[in-house]
RNA sequence: GCCGGAGUAGCUCAGUGGCAGAGCACUUCAAUGGUAAUGAAGAGGUCGUGAGUUCAAUUCUCACCUCCGGCUCCA
């Protein structure tokens, strides 16, 4: 029997549970999920998570008495009279041809199956009632929030015990809480929700990786520009970002009505592309020109839901690796397999080889022709395939101006995130009119792709954060070597060494405060400080350092050794 | 925004309708240390904010703010 069938068994079992326990409730959809299963219920009650532990130890009761899952194919209209008290079935019930019903005990549960023959052969000790959440009917915000119960379930007690432990382990690595052990960055009740404090540590951190990226894109052939943060309001309706971003958007300035000298009203921005369609447009181009990219690390802030917001990972004010690839038609593909190359490239560097790669296409409301819809995403699909990316294509999910591929990171629990997206925008040229002349001394309307790799930088970073657990490689790690004195007669020998460490372009502290040795080293060893080096007498003697990195005692080497060693890994971006 | 939960010292968290608590961190003193916590003393609080109930509210009630887990949305 496999994990998946016991899983949605689980569910079936849960809301027999709930139904016993909540007479009233009405059943929604049950299904397995990635680790267990969830149900969702329109309950005649509320709940919380106190609750679960009861409706567990039901769950326990009706395993235990060995119910059977009895499988009977119906007609629709017996289907509709055996589950006449339940509206949310006879919703479902609607849209199916074919009509399959479980009966275990005395639920009866519209499904398709497939469960396993009796609770005999499900474990009473291998699942977990984990959480309460609301979730809207048929995943749609226009419908009633049903109570959903999540629950984790495996094959037996033990692998639940080693999951739940795993799931433990994982939140230590949660970005949040390491950025503050860390001391990277913090968010203010008072500054709002949503809106980054880089402290010294996280700004660096924050600096180091925006300077590997702007280079690498230099060196690939992306120009940098810089915009500002503020528009005249006209020209986000100009871009259409009035009409179809409205509701993400900060509210406008309204200039006008304030001062009767100013006749605009002002936006802060919430994306980029428009002021880079103004520099394109600063003179007439040839398709000599082309392909140009604009590349600019742009801060935009977004009017998110407050209840989307997460740590670094969902904000209000994030700055974009953001660029614009502007080309002919012919030039599309070429430019498509580029950017997926330099995107493979770069999350390399930082140490991600896994992600989930989606193709999105034309949604239901667009804008463009269907004829460059398809080639768009032809020329998506080309250089996914020339690349050998494994994708999945998600219908319907483009956004209104064009296809996108979007990649997703996960975080240390497993949630995913969106970070590189790459997207062809079918919309601004034309909007903003723009043009160059081609061969034969016509004009044309260049193509225009949005793109940013590491997507946000503030995302990025939570997802670094967790990826590395906060241990960073020693290139990226804020402080690379602490310099730990002895004793006192020790110190101006530690400061030395730390000095000529920082001459040498090497981020390096002296600890020469009045702790003991393995004190220092404990609070180094918590700030996951790559390098820490013990200077005392005989390391003074030699003209040397005792090396230790990742907990281990490498010994004494000479200073010069040393400097040569971690320079040669930061080189290499070990 | 919606559903559920939470907010006490810088951090992790106890606790109570009647003087506000611990550990770590911080400051001072002593110790001059050899690879994951030296010892002692001290300081630190509008108990998220505002209103209400009460002789008395950090505790009970309501509203708001923020955070946490989901849903929807998204970089």
């Amino acid at each position: 029997m496999d994990l998946e069938t016991k899983r949605h068994s689980f569910a079936h079992i849960l809301a027999h549970a709930v139904q016993e326990l909540y007479p009233g409730t009405k059943l929604g959809i049950g299904p397995d999920v990635e680790n267990g299963f969830y149900y969702d219920f329109d309950l005649p009650e509320k709940i919380s998570e106190d609750d679960l532990p009861k409706i567990e130890k039901k769950m326990k009761d009706l395993i235990n008495q060995d119910l059977k899952f009895k499988r009977e194919e119906v007609s629709k209209e017996e289907a509709k009279k055996l589950l006449e008290d339940q509206p949310y079935k006879l919703e479902l019930l609607e849209d199916l041809d074919e009509v399959s019903i479980y009966k275990t005990g005395d639920l009866v549960e519209l499904c398709k199956g497939p469960h396993v023959d009796s609770t005999k052969q499900l474990d009473p000790d291998a699942f977990k009632l984990t959480k309460v959440a609301g979730a809207y009917w048929k995943g749609d915000e226009e419908n009633k929030m049903l109570t959903r119960i999540y629950g984790v379930a495996f094959d037996s007690e033990e692998k639940l015990e080693d999951y739940l432990e795993f799931k433990e382990e994982a939140k230590k690595r949660d970005h949040r809480r390491l950025g503050e052990k860390l001391d990277l960055f913090h968010v203010d009740e008072d500054v709002g929700p949503g809106l980054i404090l880089w402290h010294p540590k996280g700004a660096l951190l924050k600096k180091l990786i925006s300077d590997h990226v702007v280079e690498r894109y230099r060196k690939n052939g992306y120009d940098l520009v810089s915009t500002p943060h503020i528009a005249k309001f006209g020209l986000w309706e100009k871009s259409g970002h009035a009409d179809f971003y409205e509701d993400n958007m900060f509210p406008k300035m309204h200039m006008k009505e304030l001062d009767k000298e100013e006749k605009d009203d002002y936006q802060l921005k919430p994306m980029n592309c428009p002021f880079h369609v103004s520099i394109y447009q600063q003179d007439i181009k040839s398709y000599r020109d082309l392909p140009l990219r604009y590349t600019e690390l742009g801060t935009v802030y977004r009017y998110e839901k407050s209840g989307t917001l997460h740590g670094l990972t969902r904000v209000r004010g994030l700055t974009q690796d953001d660029a614009h690839v502007f080309c002919t038609k012919q030039q599309l593909s070429e430019e498509l397999v580029k950017l997926l190359d330099l995107t493979e490239s770069i999350l390399k560097d930082f140490g991600f080889e896994n992600y989930n790669i989606t193709l999105a296409t034309q949604p239901e409301k667009y804008i463009g022709s269907d004829e460059i819809w398809e080639k768009s995403q032809n020329a998506l699909k080309y250089a996914l395939d020339e690349l050998n990316f494994e994708y999945e294509e998600e219908p319907e999910e483009g956004a209104f101006y064009g296809p996108k591929i979007d990649m997703n990171l996960e975080d240390a629990i497993g949630r995913e995130w969106q970070c590189t997206t790459i997207q062809v925008d079918l919309n601004l040229p034309e909007r903003f009119d723009m043009t160059y002349v081609d061969e034969d001394g016509n004009e044309q309307k260049p193509i225009m792709i949005h793109r940013a790799l590491l997507g946000s930088l503030e995302r990025f970073i939570g997802i670094l954060i967790e990826h590395y657990a906060g241990n960073f490689p020693v290139w990226l790690a804020p402080e690379q070597v602490w310099v730990i004195s002895v004793g006192s007669r020790n110190r101006d020998y530690a400061s030395e060494v730390a000095e000529k460490l920082q001459q040498e372009g090497i981020r390096a502290e002296v600890r020469n405060d009045n702790k003991t040795v393995s004190k220092k080293i404990r609070q180094g060893e918590v700030q996951n400080i790559p390098y820490l080096l013990v200077v005392g007498d005989d390391e003074q003697e030699e003209d040397g350092v005792s090396v230790r990195k990742e907990s281990e005692d490498l010994g004494l080497m000479k200073t010069e050794e040393f400097i040569k060693k971690i320079k040669e890994e930061i080189k290499n971006k070990e």
